[in-house]
Formats: structure tokens, C-alpha cells, sequence
DNA sequence: GTTCCGCATGAATCGATAG
DNA sequence: ACTATCGATTCATGCGGAA
């Protein structure tokens, strides 16, 4: 893929662009990651899709991401239903079903549990705080970088330190190394710092991931209704992509997934139909340039 | 339903007593809540039902099921479909829509986070650590307590808890029966199951739950081996119940449901083919019956 | 009477080896 | 070719003995 093939925002219907071979080849993406409309909401930004003909109007899609993507790479489909008449509504593992019969491999099904979702209660239910990331493959040997996502012992991002005491807290860091004990003890009581830059703590001491991603969503974004917080694209993509590889997100929005891309130096390519989001993409990517002192290069086609 | 036929255990297959009308009249339970044997899981004990069969052997029990359960009752099923070559299969989801079929209400699906879930990670996955609760129901206008699982508020519960001895947790929890040891605190789960009892504790404190839940599952604990930990059935007994009400199991394992209902004063139902586990239910409510100086009385049929 | 620490273990998963 | 068994991997938690 040439130059002018990424770092490329495509305005207008993904399905379009997708479709053309000559702008997308075969097996020339390593990750896709995406979080599309979901059924009949949003009806102003994208008309909405009717729940009942949201499975096929996704497979066409679909289709084309499977021939775009590279043998070994990974698609990511961050959805929820929403509920309907007090129902679950079942579009989504409809498709999980039916994108398994178009070749697709249902590798996982990793769960975003939102800590700060809205709050509300209704008569039947509780208020949402997950999402489905579904996570396909066109085979079973992926690329995949699982160290680097690995977290700190014992969850420490998440509590802060707050609720552990400092004698708890020396002996997760040290196991049965005291040494180390002593100075993560010592250094707790001069400065409170995220645990990634504390002296001491190297790769031994970081734990793999589970199948639960935990993320607050951004509440900031009021130009997208879709909120899809800049942690959740760049976890999947640290996971599954290196330096320079090539990310797709056909469902911009207001351009999360590129943003992440540029601060991770990946590639991106992106479709997004909505000419608001298109600005806002446009004026996101060049704040982070310019804050970021970086210059990519990228362009709006149409 | 006459005293005959509540606090119960039936010893063999489940389907033979809930089809029985004598035995379980129409609509005469308040809350199933069960975690049947996952397909290919469990072979030693119950044989393991096949993937692909699974969805045809449950049918016919949920069936009854639907017969037995109130009209404003509900329905939970804990579950979690595990890998087979790389993917994850798909039998629970084709169950939903089945289940669907059979006129059931898909309300909602918890998610069941467990933090201290078996370890590992593999080329193409992480550990699972969260299993699905489903909730079904025959009826959009179900019964509901809400205020029954109100949680304590963020950081001041936690701080408030850290800072609370155990004895003081376990004076309050058991009143002034001096002869509640550490386990039957370990039973009542000092921490969670009953924050409403802790002195200092006011409703204004609370917040309402959402639809993930975050209950350690029981590993070492050799006092009472269960399935699923006795945090998860309370929470649902609670949520939709009231006192007295009848709750059934139709896979009781080791009795965590009937436990669960004995702290909670409900009246338990339950259906368990293996001998083992039926042995382990007894030893089980002896024990709570003796250490909480309760009585309940109950029947072991055949 | 406490607190602390060692250690076993749990509805796990994959890939290699064996029958 | 297909199934069965086994070893390596991995981590939060609670029990029980030690300090």
C-alpha cells in the first residue's frame, strides 16, 4: 500500500470505499476496530438503522472488512443492544451468529465495563455499564502483543492506593522479594505517583489483562453521540498492532480511533459519512499536531 | 403450595420433578436462579451434556420452567460458554433466541465480573473473568426490590469497611450470639452480603447497582465448596424477592441457592442428581441450621 | 489476642503426546 | 483422523500456623 492509501479520512458511505479494491486491497490491514451505529439510535446524525435490518445491513460491510484485513490480523467490534419494550433486543448476537457462517472466527467476547456510566434506574433493570467488544479473526494464529497491556499487581490504577494499606501495599509490590519491599515503602510515603514510573518496578512486576476492560467513557465529547473513550481503541491496538501497522475504523465519528493511532504511531484509515464529524476529526487530529508537536500528514477524501 | 412442598431437595434428574404438576404447581415460584452444568463441563460428575445438544437438552426444562414461574417472577441463569479451537462457541446464544421462541422475556444480561478468576493467558486470549447472568422473565411488569442491593457509596464505604475490625463486623452481623465463629463470618461474607446491618450505615449512603456484578468466586474455601459463591444467588434472592417467597434450583450443586435462602428467609426448592453434591447440601444447611442457631427444617425426596 | 506470611487451589486453556 | 490425557502456564483469595 502506497503512501496516499493511509493517514486517510473518506467521507462519506463506508460501504463505497470499502468496496473498492483499488483503495483497500486484499489482506492489507492489521486491525480494525470500530464501533458502529447502534440500531435505531442516533437517529439525527445517521437516520438509524432498524434493529430488524441492522444484521443486513451489516454484512456487506462485514464482508469487505474480512477481505481487507490481513490473515493474521484481529476485527473489533465494540457494540451494546439497547433495550426495547423492556427487552434485550437481539440484533447483536444475531450478527455474531451470522458473521461466524461469513468465515469469521468469534475469537472472544471482551467486556468494557464503563465505571461511570449514566445513572438511572427503570422498573426491570439496572443502569448499563458494559459493552460487548467482540473480537474476530480470519484464522486461529493472530497477531497478538499481550505484553503490551500488561497492568500493575494487584490492579493499583484502579484503587490508587486508597483503600490499601501501606502494609498490604509492600507486600503486593514485593512478593517474596523484601528488598523491594522496603523501597516501594519508602518511596510510597514521599510521592504519590502512578505506579509505571515508580523506581523499582519493571516487568516483573506487571500482570496480564483479563477479559474485562475497565475505562471510564469520556463525558467531554458532546459533538459525537457515540462516546468511545481514547483508552479503549489504543488498548486494542497496542494488543494487537505494532509500530507503523495499519488501522481501520470504518465508523469514525468524531475520530477517537485516529487520534489513538497517531499518539501509538500507527497508520489509520477511516470512513465517516456525517460532515460534522468530518470537521471534528479534522480539528482533533490538528490539536493533537500541534499540542503534540507532531506534523502527520493526512487528508480528507471524498 | 402446602408446607409439603417447600424447603425441599429432590434427589435425580431434574426434569422428572419439574414436570410433575402435584409437585410444583403453575405459577406457585417467585425467582429461579440455577447454573446448570455448562456444555463439556463437569464430565465426571454429571457426563457433560454436548455443545451441540445443549440447546435441545435445556429446552425442555425451561419449558417447565415457564409453567412453574409466577407471572411477575423471574428467571436467572448463570452461565459462560467456554473456548473450542481458539473460538468461543455459541450454544448459549443460540439459547437466548430459543429460550426467545418459548415465550420468555430476555430483560436484561448481567455480568458477573470475577477478579480472581482461574489465571492464565494463551496466543489468542486472556483469562475469562466474567461469566453471564441472564434474566428472563414471562412478563414486562415483573416483581423487583431495587433498594434491597443498594451498594455503599464509593470511597467513604470502603474507607469505613477497611476500618472496621472484623470482630466489630462480626458482633454486628450476628447480634448477640456470642457463638458465631470466623467461618460463619466467612459465610455471611462480612463485606458484602449485608452492609445494610453495619452500624453507621444509613440509606442515604447507597447508591443503586448497575448490571455488572463483582463477586469474587470461592476458591480455597473448604467449609462449603460452591459453584458459584453465595454473594451471587443473595444478590438475585434479594433483588427479586421478598421475605418467605419461593425460590427454585434446579441444579443445586452444593446448596448454595438453599443456603442462600435460609439467610436470607426465603423458602427454597431445589433438584440435584448427583449423590455427592445431595450429601454436601445436607452437611451444608446442618451447619448454617446449627451455627445460626436456626432450625429450618427441610426434606431430602427421591 | 493480633497480625503476618506461606501455600494450596479454582466450572481454565492450549498444544503436544499417546492410544 | 479423531479423542483422551498431561504438563506448563498463571493469579486472587482464604486458611492455618508462625511470629
Amino acid at each position: 500500500m502506497n503512501t496516499h492509501n493511509y493517514n486517510v479520512i473518506y467521507k462519506g458511505d463506508c460501504l463505497k470505499y470499502l468496496s473498492d479494491i483499488s483503495l483497500l486491497p486484499d489482506k492489507s490491514v492489521d486491525l480494525i476496530v470500530t464501533s458502529p451505529p447502534y440500531a435505531d439510535k442516533r437517529k439525527d446524525s445517521y437516520g438509524g438503522v432498524h434493529p430488524e435490518k441492522y444484521v443486513e445491513w451489516f454484512l456487506p460491510i462485514s464482508k469487505q472488512l474480512k477481505r481487507i484485513l490481513k490473515n493474521n490480523g484481529s476485527f473489533i467490534l465494540n457494540i451494546k443492544e439497547h433495550p426495547l419494550n423492556g427487552e434485550r433486543q437481539t440484533y447483536v448476537i444475531e450478527l455474531i451468529l451470522e458473521l461466524k457462517k461469513q468465515g469469521w472466527l468469534w475469537v472472544e467476547e471482551y467486556c468494557w465495563y464503563k465505571k461511570n456510566s449514566f445513572p438511572g434506574k427503570w422498573p426491570n433493570r439496572f443502569r448499563d455499564s458494559w459493552e460487548r467488544c467482540l473480537h474476530f479473526a480470519k484464522q486461529n494464529d493472530i497477531k497478538m502483543y499481550q505484553e503490551a497491556v500488561k497492568i500493575p499487581i494487584g490492579d493499583w490504577a484502579e484503587k490508587r492506593f486508597k483503600s490499601m494499606s501501606d502494609n498490604d501495599f509492600i507486600r503486593h509490590a514485593s512478593g517474596n522479594n523484601r528488598h523491594l519491599g522496603r523501597k516501594v515503602a519508602n518511596w510510597l510515603n514521599k510521592r504519590k505517583v502512578f505506579p509505571h514510573n515508580v523506581l523499582g518496578f519493571e516487568k516483573e512486576h506487571y500482570n496480564f489483562p483479563s477479559n474485562v476492560l475497565n475505562f471510564a467513557t469520556e463525558c467531554s465529547n458532546k459533538n459525537h453521540s457515540a462516546v468511545f473513550p481514547l483508552e479503549l481503541p489504543s488498548w486494542f491496538i497496542k494488543l494487537f498492532t505494532s509500530k507503523d501497522d495499519i488501522v481501520l475504523d470504518p465508523f469514525m465519528g468524531s475520530g477517537t480511533t485516529a487520534i489513538a493511532c497517531i499518539l501509538l504511531e500507527r497508520k489509520f484509515i477511516g470512513m465517516e459519512m456525517v460532515d460534522e464529524y468530518v470537521k471534528e476529526i479534522k480539528k482533533n487530529i490538528n490539536k493533537v499536531n500541534k499540542e503534540l508537536d507532531k506534523n502527520i500528514v493526512y487528508k480528507i477524501k471524498q
